[in-house]
DNA sequence: TTTTTTGTTCATTTTTTCTTGAACAGATTG
DNA sequence: CAATCTGTTCAAGAAAAAATGAACAAAAAA
């Protein structure tokens, strides 16, 4: 049996094995989108706890500096997957995870991904621009043509589909 | 205009205006996948080549060594981004771009994408057994009992949706 | 007001990732 | 066969990203 994390580590050090596991896995995940791994840990932590935490528990607790701590949450509360939450006769900030994906992926979409291809689609524009006021003559004006508009093509239907993604996952 | 490239640079150095546009796009824009910059430039040096180019000639017009070239040029392979095509009376490999969206998006998602999840499963089935075996007592029991099954349910969802994502895109 | 608590910022250090270049292997040519 | 060409591998170096910790600011308590 799991000892409760709460009563047994109440020198806010060290994780149960409950934790360990969760922790590990939000750590495994979130390489794919390219997240530093104490943020995964930060989340991973404020996911199992069954209720709000302090940024100095956080640290303790996953043995990191303030610095990361305190980074790591700006992050995580940038796209919403973690909220601060008042806890009544507690001077520091609590934080509590969001677990709703459709949030989580929403969140992540609009303040990490959507910025990427914005700056793509200005690129883009420079190019357009770049190719409308001197076009490459020759036998290969066709395949640079095709090649050109596939990119606005690609951009266009990227910008479409990001919105939806958040309504397929839920 | 612009100059041909094939012609202008006969010394299969530098890159026009054209090509470092379109190599600038993709190099932003890869970055959200984490890609490596350079495997974006061959990526789109091929992608504006009017006709296939061996690994020496995208060594030389972008200035990188033959050893990330051809690691590069690997990667971009394994997931069918590029392929390899056979040129009459030339010894050398050449390669050739993939412009299809829905091809390019598969491949990625099915040799970058789906290992990872994989992985994140198998921490998943670890946690899964930790937590069948011992489970926390006390008055949070029903809390854990949610966290838990909801990781198997994002896991669940994330591996239908991922497929899916290839023919929406298409 | 002074002291303590809490949290942020950012220069520096550490870690991770990417790139290079030289050694190597296989294939082709002379 | 030797010489050349082509491409791969991998140890080492360079670059980029992340973590640290100390200085700082703001707010609350004493």
């Amino acid at each position: 049996m799991f000892a409760d994390p709460a009563s047994t580590i109440p020198d806010n050090t060290g994780l149960s094995a409950l934790e360990t596991a969760v922790i590990d896995f939000f750590v495994s995940i979130v390489r794919v989108v390219g997240i530093p791994k104490s943020v995964a840990e930060l989340y991973g932590l404020l996911y199992v706890a069954p209720r709000p935490l302090p940024l100095d528990t956080l640290m303790q607790r996953l043995r990191m500096s303030k610095g990361s701590a305190s980074q790591g949450i700006r992050l995580l509360r940038s796209f919403g997957a973690v909220r601060s939450v008042y806890v009544p006769g507690e001077r520091r900030d609590h934080f509590t995870a969001e677990v709703e994906l459709k949030r989580l992926a929403a969140g992540f979409i609009r303040e990490e991904i959507q910025p990427r291809l914005v700056q793509g689609q200005e690129k883009l524009d420079h190019l357009n621009h770049l190719y409308e006021t001197s076009r490459p003559s020759g036998p290969d004006t066709a395949f640079y043509d095709d090649r050109i508009q596939r990119l606005g093509t690609w951009s266009r239907r990227s910008r479409e589909v990001l919105p939806l993604l958040g309504e397929i996952i839920a």
